[in-house]
DNA sequence: GGGCAGGCATCGA
DNA sequence: TCGATGCCTGCC
C-alpha cells in the first residue's frame, strides 16, 4: 500500500481495497461515525482520527509518524485483501459475498476494547451496542481533545475494576455489566495477560478467553479476530449459522479458508445483513 | 402486553 | 451432549 505524507495527511493511493464505509459499517467497531461533510472520525483505544474517502483511497488527517506507528497497522494495511477476493472464485458464496464486500478491512483493535465491546454486543444491535460503548467512554474513559473536539478514550481496566456493576447501569447494558467488571478484575489480577494471550495458537486462545464469564465461543472469536488479529478465528452467529446451513448443507470447516477465514466471514456477514433488497429469501438471507 | 434480538450460563434429561 | 429457560434493555 502506498502514500504521499503531507503536512498532517496521509493519502494512500493505489488502494484496491479501502473502503471506511465497508470496513465501518460491518459490524466489527463502535466508535466510527460518518460526520456531516461526508468524512468519518472515530476513536480507538485512545487515539481519534479524522478520515476521507477518495475515489484513489482514503486521505488520513494525521502525521506520518501517527499513521505509521497506530493507523497502518489498526487498518491491517499490510495486507492483499482483493488476493483474498481473487482466491474465493471456486466458492460461489463466498465470491459472492466477497464481491459485495470489497473494501471491508479487519480492524487490529485493542484486545481490552474489543473483548469488552463484544461482551457488550450479546443479543443486541448495532445502534445499541453503540450507544452503550459511547456512555461507558464518557463515563469512564479519560477526556483528551482532539481535531476541535472533546473524546474519551476507552476505559482502561484498572479503572473498570474499582467498579461496581451497579455503577454501570447508566451504560444501560443490562447484564452484561457484571461481566465486564469481572473481566476488569482479571485482567489487573493478572489472571488474564492480553500479552501472554496474544502469543498463543488461536484455538487456546479462544479456548482461554471463554474461561471469562459472559464470554463463550461467539464473543471468543470476535476478541481473537478484531481485538488478536487472529484471521483464522471464525465467528458463527444465528446469521452466519442460517448462511451456512442453507449454502453448505454437506457441512461446512472454515479451516478450508486458512488464515483467511476470518476475513471471508467478514464479506459474508456483511453480505448477509446488507446484501441487495429484493434479492432475499425469506430468512433475509440473499440468494 | 408479549415476542424477540448479532449470546451466555445453568439446569435437567 | 443437547434443549429449554432466564437474563437487562429496547423496539416492534
Amino acid at each position: 500500500m502506498r502514500y504521499i505524507a503531507q503536512e498532517n495527511t496521509i493519502q494512500l493511493f493505489e488502494v484496491e481495497d479501502f473502503k471506511p464505509e465497508q470496513t465501518f459499517g460491518c459490524g466489527q467497531c463502535f466508535r466510527w461515525d460518518i460526520q456531516p461533510d461526508g468524512s468519518w472520525f472515530g476513536i480507538a483505544g485512545g487515539e481519534a482520527l479524522r478520515l476521507c474517502s477518495t475515489p484513489e483511497g482514503a486521505v488520513f488527517h494525521c502525521t506520518e509518524e501517527k499513521f505509521r506507528q497506530v493507523w497502518a497497522r489498526y487498518f491491517d494495511c499490510g495486507r492483499d485483501y482483493a488476493e483474498i477476493r481473487r482466491s474465493l472464485s471456486e466458492d460461489s458464496f463466498g465470491s459472492r459475498a466477497a464481491a459485495f464486500g470489497a473494501g471491508i478491512r479487519i480492524l487490529r483493535q485493542d484486545p481490552w476494547e474489543t473483548l469488552c465491546t463484544f461482551i457488550f454486543s450479546q443479543c443486541n444491535n448495532i445502534a445499541r451496542i453503540k450507544g452503550i460503548v459511547e456512555r461507558f467512554c464518557s463515563r469512564f474513559g479519560a477526556p483528551f481533545e482532539a481535531d476541535g473536539r472533546m473524546c474519551h478514550a476507552f476505559p482502561e481496566p484498572a479503572e473498570v475494576a474499582l467498579l461496581e456493576p451497579e455503577m454501570l447501569e447508566p451504560l444501560r447494558a443490562g447484564y452484561r455489566a457484571e461481566y465486564i467488571v469481572r473481566a476488569a478484575r482479571a485482567v489487573v489480577s493478572g489472571e488474564v495477560d492480553f500479552d501472554e494471550l496474544s502469543r498463543l495458537p488461536t484455538a487456546e486462545l479462544i479456548r482461554q478467553l471463554t474461561q471469562l464469564r459472559g464470554v463463550g465461543e461467539k464473543v471468543a472469536h470476535c476478541t481473537a479476530l478484531f481485538g488478536f488479529g487472529k484471521t483464522d478465528a471464525f465467528p458463527i452467529d444465528v446469521w452466519i449459522r442460517r448462511a451456512l446451513s442453507r449454502y453448505y448443507a454437506d457441512g461446512f470447516d472454515p479451516s478450508i479458508y486458512g488464515d483467511s477465514a476470518g476475513i471471508v466471514q467478514q464479506y459474508m456477514f456483511h453480505y448477509i445483513r446488507n446484501g441487495i433488497e429484493g434479492r432475499q429469501s425469506a430468512d433475509g438471507i440473499p440468494d
